[in-house]
RNA sequence: GCCGGCAUAGCUCAGCUGGCCAGAGCAGCUGAUUUGUAAUCAGCGGGUCGGGGGUUCGAAUCCCUCUGCCGGCUCCA
């Protein structure tokens, strides 16, 4: 007999070989006809794979991450078996599940496929779905199974399997595809009920772009077809909320093909927009301590040999400007940090004025592969909300804590409520990649690791993250799609501080090297306004949005009395304007509905007599007539 | 940068396998209408079919190249 645990801390016994299926169905029908998989003593298994000695136990359904990835790397390996009985001779490269479904990478040699194929492809994955093959596993020798791919003539398992060793390698089989995988897999096929191909991509094989590039195919399946259906639904909302198009229609940025790709250009309504962002955080960092600067949009090449940022990134970037009678040579300022060193430089300091906060707006260039550009959220000029802070090394963790406050604080405004982050740490097995001492890495990740503890913030950790002169904490949010999105950064310095050769005077009268935090709470502006676009599908929040509201008079002769209407708001900060055009009502209430401007005021006769405006709220129609006294009122208890 | 796709009026799009002066809706302009909660009506203007080169009697349509955009890959101080 063999004892299993479960999760509830509950003990049972079951004789030695019990599979996890088994022991589900004892436990309930209900449980035993959803798991997908199970955790075996911390290792994910078949349900089928039998149990042979005491062990703990975690069932996983579709409503768990694990349940989700068996069944989508199940259904990689239909989507291969799909492929191959339709493409004879199709090579396979690997086919993992991914967050949302999964993908297989493959070579059809000189076959291009493209979306017309889809539906094909669906329609074979179905019908071998339907089939109820099993997932069948077995233990191969690591001889037979190079036998195998050798015979199928392909070389992407060949190569995966040089990596493995014998007596580990394990073959899974269902209907008339045996493909080289360590699992686990769900039962059968016929689970899988709802198959969507969704995009064809190269990708290059083991992600390097020295070699070969191969056809990645993605996909996602479900148990029930209603849940493809909502999702597929969740993409055309995503597609709808595209921050390209609604950023376009609002009229918030463009790009110019003159101008150049990747330099987004901010309009009226969308610099209107950034101002008040800006502002805010302004206003919350003098609060807080910090002095703003300003600093130019260039800096010599020196500026970046002695930040390093030369050796590491000078040939990737864009290329020095030459002054044409000195042969100077200056780079667009890639970064801000170094300009904010030479500030911290111009002086002595004592260690009674430390912390020193220098906060900048500061726009920065960098280069940026073509195919890269996206929008607003990867771009070759924009703008950090950036600031840096000098401090001593006891009063890290206290500003560390500042600004993980900030940060979190800054982000709820905007009403991303679901805030993770990521903590980078060097690449242990690649020490060599990172400049500073090992000591100080040491000192670095440890403030990060137990400030992030202290506030109780849920982290993950990410090892070779991090940047290379110190580590990182990157802030995740979700938004209201549940999609995630890395915005604001924290980084640990005491790299810079050494290389400018920054001091402070100690109590002790000795020259002392100061700490040095990096942190821009938004990330960059140009990607903060995408996110936020995305997030609020271009509703902003009432404080923010450029209009609050525009006045709708019936007739050209009710236009005197919106106007003194909107000069009597303005006295109480509510902005908007007239739409004075000659055009029915219905006219300027649908043309206000698409800019999704929070307020409509509609003023007629009825409204000029009575010294009331009749309210419209976006989206959701007439709210009836107030004065204008009671609307201020009600106005300022939405902010 | 790499692979694949796309580029027709300010916007959304039609124009099949090369062949009558390149079209529509919306937007714009002009005029009429003075309007009560999501599009008033009529008329008019607007495109070197992304740029350049080529094939052809003839190119928006085929080929090459550049630029930009889209989906990925790689990269991201």
């Amino acid at each position: 007999m063999i004892k299993i645990s479960f999760p509830d801390g509950a003990q049972r016994e079951y004789a030695s070989g019990t599979t996890s299926s088994e022991i589900a169905k004892s436990i309930s029908e209900g449980l035993a006809r959803n798991v997908l998989s199970a955790s075996v003593n911390g290792q994910v298994w078949d349900i089928s794979r039998p149990i042979a000695e005491d062990a703990t136990i975690r069932f996983h359904t579709w409503n768990d991450p694990e349940g989700k990835a068996t069944f989508w790397h199940s259904s990689a390996h239909l989507l291969a078996e799909a492929v191959e009985a339709l493409f004879p001779g199709t090579k396979f490269g690997i086919g993992p599940a991914i967050e949302n479904g999964f993908y297989y990478d493959i070579d059809l040699g000189d076959r291009v496929l493209s979306s017309d194929d889809f539906g094909k492809i669906e329609d074979k994955m179905k019908e071998l779905a339907r089939q109820k093959n099993a997932y069948i596993r077995s233990e191969i020798s690591k001889a037979d199974a190079i036998a195998y791919f050798k015979d199928k003539d392909d070389e992407y398992k060949l190569e995966l399997l040089e990596g493995l060793n014998d007596g580990e390698i394990t073959f899974y089989q269902q209907g008339g595809f045996t493909d080289l995988c360590r699992g686990p897999h769900i039962p059968n096929t016929s689970s899988i009920k709802a198959v969507k191909v969704l995009s064809v991509a190269g990708a290059y094989w083991r992600g390097d772009e020295t070699r070969k590039q191969m056809t990645r195919l993605y996909g996602i399946t479900f148990p029930k077809q209603k849940e493809l259906t909502a999702y597929l639904e969740m993409l055309e909302e995503a597609k709808k909320r595209d921050h390209r198009k609604i950023g376009a229609e609002l009229e918030i940025f463009m790009f110019s093909e003159k101008v150049g790709a990747g330099l987004p250009i901010w309009l009226p309504k969308g610099t209107a927009l950034r101002s008040r962002l800006e502002d805010f955080l302004k206003q919350e960092q003098i609060k807080r301590g910090y002095q703003p600067v300003i600093t130019p949009h260039i800096g010599k090449k020196e500026l970046y040999v002695t930040s390093g940022h030369y050796e590491k990134y000078g040939e990737d970037s864009f290329q020095p400007i030459h002054t044409p009678r000195e042969g100077e040579e200056f780079l667009l300022k890639p970064m801000n940090c170094p300009h904010h060193c030479e500030i911290y430089g111009h002086r002595p300091h004592s260690y009674k004025e430390l912390p020193i906060r220098i906060a900048e707006f500061g726009t920065v260039y960098r280069y940026e592969q073509s195919g890269e550009l996206h929008g607003l959220t990867r771009v070759r000029g924009f703008t950090q909300d950036d600031a840096h802070i000098f401090c001593m090394p006891d009063q890290l963790k206290e500003e560390f804590l500042d600004v993980l406050d900030l940060t979190t604080y800054v982000l709820k405004k905007f009403g991303f409520e679901d805030v993770t982050a990521q903590i980078s740490l060097r690449d242990p097995d690649n020490k060599e990649k990172y400049i500073g001492s090992e000591e100080n890495w040491n000192k670095a990740e440890r403030a990060i690791i137990e400030a992030t503890q202290e506030v109780g913030l849920d982290t993950v950790t990410e090892l070779g993250e991090a940047a290379f002169y110190g580590p990182k904490l990157d802030f995740i949010v979700r938004d209201a799609l549940g999609r995630k999105w890395q915005l604001g950064t924290i980084q640990v310095d005491y790299n810079l501080p050494e290389r400018f050769e920054l001091e402070y005077i100690g109590a002790d009268n000795q020259p002392h090297r100061p700490v040095m935090i990096h942190r821009a709470p938004f990330g960059s502006m140009e990607r903060f306004m995408g996110v936020l676009i995305e997030h609020c599908a271009g509703k902003f929040p009432l404080w923010l949005t450029p209009d609050q509201m525009a006045i709708l008079p019936i007739s050209d002769k009710h236009i005197p009395f919106a106007k003194s209407v909107k000069s009597q708001l303005a006295q109480h900060d509510i902005r908007g304007y007239i739409d004075d055009r000659t055009e029915s009502i219905g006219r300027k209430i649908r043309d206000t509905e698409l800019k999704k401007i929070p307020f409509m005021l509609i003023v007629g006769d009825k409204e000029a007599e009575s010294q009331k405006i009749s309210i419209r709220k976006q989206g959701e129609g007439d709210q009836g007539s107030m004065t204008i006294v009671e609307f201020v009122e009600y106005f300022n208890n939405l902010l």
